[in-house]
DNA sequence: GCCCGCCGATAACCTGGGTTAACGCGCGTC
DNA sequence: GACGCGCGTTAACCCAGGTTATCGGCGGGC
């Protein structure tokens, strides 16, 4: 990993929110350097009823978007990938919905919300790609809500190993059909509402099934990709476009 | 019901979107009164991934947005209720991430996009309190997502009945704790992911054990909310502050 | 008036996925 | 090098909730 990506304009991260706009990049360069961060894998950045006091912009690393119930199980509302902005404030702006945290060690930035608010509305281009995250956002929600009301394990499953793939690829982590998913298959259960245990099940029969490949810490390799959005119950593109904020 | 609410100034929908405001008023009731609609119970106004080219504002009737997966198992992704705008664009901002039907008969606005975004950024309140709602609508989905994932039918179910009682509340609809859900059980149970005979089994216990009464149509009277609040994991003033876009 | 379709209510039966437990492996610590 | 721990893997058991079927009531159409 490189160091210190968000100093270099040609971070793709940096140039995906500038847009090639000269003034916007001053501007954002000034939030982004006095609010980056590094942060371990699991550490907790945000508390769910907390006071909501940053956006979050992971440059390399992923966020989860979670909530605890009272037995102490998790699930995971999102993921917060490189590139993407995430506002976890409620109704009353002042307070978080979800927890947030590092799913692996992540590089970011924790920009105040009122600054990032400022930005937004006095750069235009900016504003536009952020509804369409938000937009993104909602759509990535209700397909998964509907999967997780209605479907099998496998659809479940299969569903989010393309979603992952589809938004991991934009910038360029997925070679092919191989690529890398920082989650155990614990956190892929809390993820799809299933347990890890069942996780694992599913995904052995997967594999046994010849749609895919993995090895440990869900090091993916998918076969047979039209058997996989089967599963799915997706075809790729039109979900791609129902789920992935283009830029522009 | 009355006769045709948006046309005068004092309805409660009209004022809150307004906020008192002559100038915001004009546009507004001019929004309005181009686009306003009557539909039928199950009349469907929008599909997904069809063109999107409106956002729905009911004044009075309950519109819901949901998914249909292939075998035609419907998940209810949220109800939008008198007051709420709802946009169902994705990403590509074309194209919509849902379905979106009537519930029972509606009175609404079927705006075209470009006018209430266009509206939206000439009037400072209204962008205010949209982003509000926008934030209160992931909220309640992350609420739901976590009990769709995680908790038993009984948590689901009470849960529901929290979320649609303090929804419903705010334009009076609720006097002390009875009041009328405009749900089928079917309807109840696509949106909590239970099957019909299932949300029958576990209302009726719920009743049995003294929580609540209700009537055929789910004609709701709380007795113990307290024991519900338990049931459905929640605090009500926090859930209310999560969910509830307050105007203003 | 009759018919029909929708809805609530229940019972009987079945299964997908949770739970628990046990084992092996790789990695980091001391 | 020994230990501990997190993770993947598998097997055995069990139950919450789905499915199917049946019945009664109610409202709407003709």
């Amino acid at each position: 990993m490189e160091h210190a990506p968000w100093s270099k304009n040609g971070h793709p991260v940096a140039a995906y929110w500038n847009m090639g706009c000269p003034n916007a990049n001053a501007a954002f360069a000034e939030l982004i350097r006095v609010s980056r961060r590094d942060m371990r894998a699991r550490c907790v950045m945000q508390l769910a009823s907390e006071r909501a006091r940053h956006v979050f912009l992971p440059f390399a690393g992923w966020l989860v978007a979670a909530k605890v119930d009272p037995d102490g199980a998790r699930q995971i509302v999102d993921f917060v990938l490189p590139g993407d902005v995430f506002d976890p404030a409620t109704a009353s702006t002042a307070i978080a919905a979800v927890d947030v945290a590092a799913v692996d060690n992540v590089q970011l930035a924790m920009i105040p919300r009122k600054a990032w608010h400022g930005y937004l509305e006095t750069h235009h281009a900016a504003w536009a790609l952020s509804v369409r995250q938000t937009a993104a956002g909602y759509g990535r929600m209700a397909e998964r809500m509907l999967r997780l009301g209605k479907s099998s394990a496998e659809t479940r499953i299969a569903y989010a190993i393309c979603e992952l793939c589809l938004r991991a690829d934009p910038f360029g982590l997925v070679a092919d059909r191989a690529f890398h998913l920082p989650l155990t298959q614990q956190v892929l259960g809390e993820y799809v509402g299933l347990s890890s245990v069942h996780v694992n099940r599913t995904i052995r029969a997967m594999a046994r099934a010849g749609v895919l490949d993995y090895h440990g810490q869900l090091e993916v390799i998918i076969h047979d990709l039209a058997a996989l959005a089967a599963m799915a119950q997706i075809d790729p593109a039109e979900l791609r476009a129902a789920i992935i904020p283009s830029p522009g």
